[in-house]
DNA sequence: TTGTACGCGTTATCAT
DNA sequence: ATGATAACGCGTACAA
């Protein structure tokens, strides 16, 4: 029952020949007579020994491991790259060392002492913000890379790391470009928090401004919500978060004459929850408010209405986040920056300002 | 810049002892004197020194550190499980260790080489099957447990594993006969594939059969919609797959008289798809076709008609999948099977049969 | 209570 | 081409 642990002594006793023959046998390497070698490899697969990776890992330099660190493992945005990038990985033989970084923590320090304990040779932080983390990141030994993150960090060369991401200014300017022309003058914006400068929503605001500057209109600021403002929490991507403002809002302004006529939700997720204050609101979509969405949920075409929204590439995105940092760790490439054209699937949930309207 | 990697050998000569003294304070040891250690433990925290586990586990039979083997990791319903396990497990202040499992593997020998590998103390299987698994699953040197999985292991004794679940054939029960109460006579059921015995699938067909049963009412088979009949996936569970199955039946039967007039989904996400393919077909939800769902995601609170859904408690069921695989690893208490209530949550999508059909 | 020295299983260096 | 041996960083007898 019990099976003693068969270590390369054993197989090198076994085989008549010493360790270091085994070991050899075992990593490929060239100095070793074919017909030793093969006949060690059968006895090890007779045995059915397997290296202990502990002991490996305590002298090899590196171990082909990379490390992927998630914010937010309960957003299907991101477990839809992470299968992509799971097979990717695998794919060149790597093994994939995933966490969740729990809310609050960059997970900077998780990284470092994923590099430390277990030797990954490269990060991913799929999502999350690092504006804060300059110098935490500099003492990171090993390549890393962005990946879909807004919130780069300030004080760190962009030499020092790679990124693969959305233009969110420029999706964000499309997106309400979009609107503008549908007709749409009052358009509000739902975003994570003004606290943070460069937050992936900050971005999309910037976006948002410069798209009425464009067309020459002026920006209300009211019209602007964050998140941020109404509920205490780390998350801000939930569907409830979403609610709990948007029907605040409707209630402040339901009466007025000059409701908004469009909405722009940063994410999908708050796209889902906003429309269903608005709903209860008794208004319809797209009647009486268009709503927008971002990032391209599969989901979004299965509500109903279905959501216009901004489709991320996540496939492609996530292809390119490993290659690109593989390519920097086997010394291929240096870093890089690649943004990704997102795409404005309009579905339902948005028309020409006053079409539409349930007053028929 | 490159911070030199920091062992126990500099703290030791930092604090000008010997290492075994510097070990003692690391692994709370008695036999320390409280002075030296706190000195020790300081002089540790300003350098951030961190035990190399490497090394450590090289050296330990045990290190403080579980598996979490997930199947589908894109599913909702599990990445809600994660973060309450991910907390529960962090508090007893050990490691987790997150794989996902592809889609064909039922992940056991993954389990397997964590053991051996990594050296963990314990494993939970979050979804899949494991039908097949019992011969590979007696080689598993740990506790185990089987978190919401229906599927398990044949040939091998109920003390062998630990399990969490709903009692899938009595949920189901208490869905249809729900049905069955609101008048509905011709309900259909969507469900994964009749290829695997006992599948949660086919657990919830047990009690959709059985409810039928009780109430002395006959099972119409053609009414059993099989996913795996449609499509050629292992990923069963999509939306696109429930779309592309109701939107057949409703071709099929779209001008027959007696349309099935309610729609059990054996879980929430074909639920969705399966509505927008009831949408297509021109028919109201629920005027004309009551639908349910399983599992009780968030979301289903928020798209329109909100659906009606068996509500998993997973808050509790991941704490006590955390508790009691920890029960067995301290040899605090023996393999147990807990069963945890569903709710069925009444909400828009189902009515009496008959009652708000769009003849208006 | 504390320090010294050895061993965990593997890989890399060196001699042969 | 092969084998002996020294590390890798830590835990722990054992000695003090």
């Amino acid at each position: 029952m019990t099976k003693e642990t068969i270590t390369i002594k054993d197989i090198a006793r076994m085989c008549g020949c010493g360790v270091s023959t085994v070991s050899r046998a075992l990593n490929n390497h060239t100095d070793i007579n074919p017909d030793t070698k093969e006949a060690i490899l059968k006895c090890i697969k007779e045995t059915g020994f397997v290296p202990n990776s502990m002991a490996r890992g305590l002298k090899r330099t590196e171990t082909k491991a990379i490390a992927v660190l998630i914010k937010g493992i309960t957003n299907p945005f991101f477990t839809g790259m992470i299968k992509v990038i799971e097979a990717e990985v695998e794919r060149r033989d790597y093994e994939m060392i995933l966490h969740s970084i729990e809310s609050g923590s960059d997970g900077v320090e998780v990284a470092a002492e994923l590099v430390r304990e277990k030797k990954v040779q490269g990060i991913i932080f799929l999502g999350g913000r690092f504006e804060d983390s300059g110098d935490d990141l500099k003492k990171l030994q090993v390549p890393y890379i962005f990946s879909t993150v807004g919130t780069k960090p300030e004080n760190l060369d962009k030499s020092m790391y790679s990124s693969v991401a959305v233009d969110d200014v420029a999706e964000s300017y499309k997106i309400i470009t979009y609107l503008l022309e549908q007709g749409h003058e009052k358009i509000a914006i739902l975003t994570d928090t003004s606290m943070r400068k460069s937050s992936v929503g900050n971005l999309r605001v910037e976006g948002y401004k410069k798209a009425f500057f464009d067309k020459g209109k002026e920006v209300d600021e009211s019209l602007i919500f964050y998140i941020s403002d109404y509920v205490e929490t780390d998350e801000f991507f939930s569907l409830k978060n979403a609610y709990t403002v948007i029907k605040e809002k409707l209630m402040d302004e339901r009466f007025a004459q000059d409701r908004f006529t469009a909405l722009f939700c940063i994410s999908d997720l708050l796209a889902i929850g906003a429309m269903k204050a608005i709903r209860e609101a008794g208004l319809s979509i797209p009647g009486d408010m268009s709503v927008i969405g971002f990032d391209g949920l599969e989901m979004m075409d299965y509500v109903s209405p279905t959501v216009t929204t901004l489709v991320q590439p996540t496939a492609l995105m996530a292809k390119a986040t490993v290659e690109l940092l593989f390519d920097v760790m086997t010394g291929q490439g240096g870093n890089e920056h690649l943004v990704f054209p997102g795409e404005l699937m309009i579905k339902e949930s948005t028309v020409h300002c006053g079409d539409g309207s349930n007053n028929v």
